[in-house]
DNA sequence: CTTCTATGTGACCATCTGGTCACATTGGTA
DNA sequence: TACCAATGTGACCAGATGGTCACATAGAAG
């Protein structure tokens, strides 16, 4: 969480804890559910019922604020990843680590669904300056996770050599991202499983890497 | 394209058809760009060189362009399903319709790239009151075309019984669905065979199916 | 009590937005 | 020519936006 560069101001560490989480809450909340350009200062002072002043006292500007709460979700992910990697041991095998993978990002999502939906949102919008550098941070996800162990996997022959390891992490990181999606409803009913039920979230996943295991074809 | 309210006024069909086109293609690059709240009205008739008070008489207001624009769309969209209804012939297998399938998606999303764009910012934007609506309209998307085709197959004992054919009909069209997003470059990068040439994005496609059909397993 | 620094405040600003309307222009009819 | 309906126009409006700044307040130090 700690830069050479933070977007935050001295007095914004200065406040009380309980203040900084409730701004942190709002502005999430408020990025999240209208993206940047459309996320508005005077609604997040609003929500929190302080002046526009002291808004601009904790952070320079909107670009800050936000790169500040931007990295805030990337420090809740590494977290998050970290976790991960204790529940994945080298000796499960390619499918076990899949799954695994996969159910520490339903975790995830669950948890902080707020930041999936700021995450979402930042990759489809336009007109940020700086959303190159963002992306540059996002792209630490799935693809460059699954790849390795899929390789690995491949290594030991628990997957047939002539595949492609791109093109499976590629359709596995678009399942489960269209399963979170689903789930969170940001875009809903208009591709489903409609995985309402946590559960049904968990049974998909195992159902989808036994169809990438065995194939379809009688 | 008719329907009982159209959201065009008179003037604008009184238009000559030429001034048509080219109001349509402005306001369909501003809304594909930008979304529909961030769009601006006096953008795009700065980019078309007319008064504002021409917008206004052509259409009642923003939001009826907007739904004269998507509706231009979803025109466009059904002109290319009939046409790849042409080409999949039944008696096809269905990994063969499958690709067919994927192939004419391809193909749409080439020709009109800005459509594929609005559609998919209309997905991720909130706060559209007639946003339900929309939606609905883009139902009739892939996993309602898949799901058929392949119970098709099942039946006909080309994929195996035991085989959730909404799973799969999900898999497909999330994997489909982020292969033209990168190939459109709408949040490139983040995951990516990068399938920047059109032909591999067909290789891809052909790669993709094959994996599905026989799994990875060893 | 005074002084000084750090923090809180909201009226205010320039800029942009979607939308309106009184007026100018046009082209056809008589 | 005169007239009229259909179009074109841009100054103008109220509202919202991100951002500023002169001032009020607080709390500690002397």
């Amino acid at each position: 969480m700690r830069g050479l560069i933070l977007p935050a101001k001295r007095t914004f560490y200065n406040l009380p804890e309980e203040k900084q989480k409730k701004i942190i809450d709002v502005a999430v909340k408020e990025f999240a559910g209208q993206g940047y350009q459309q996320a508005s200062i005077n609604n997040i002072i609003a929500h929190l019922g302080i002046a526009k002043g002291s808004m601009y006292q904790y952070f320079d500007n909107k670009e800050n604020l936000f790169l500040f709460i931007f990295e805030y979700g990337i420090h809740l992910v590494k977290g998050s990843i970290r976790q991960a990697e204790n529940n994945i041991r080298p000796d499960h095998d390619v499918f076990t680590k899949i799954r695994l993978f996969f159910s520490s990002s339903i975790e995830f999502v669950k948890k902080y669904p707020l930041i999936f939906r700021l995450y979402l949102r930042t990759l489809f919008e336009n007109g940020m300056p700086f959303k190159q550098k963002i992306i540059k941070k996002i792209h630490i996800t799935s693809v460059e996770y699954l790849v390795p162990i899929l390789e690995e996997g491949m290594r030991r022959g628990e997957i047939r050599a002539d595949c492609n390891t791109q093109l499976i992490a590629f359709m596995l990181d678009a399942s489960i991202d269209r399963l979170l999606q689903s789930y969170l409803g940001s875009h809903c009913e208009s591709s489903s499983i409609c995985a309402q039920a946590p559960d049904n979230l968990e049974k998909d996943v195992i159902k989808l890497i036994e169809m990438v295991k065995h194939g379809i074809a009688a």
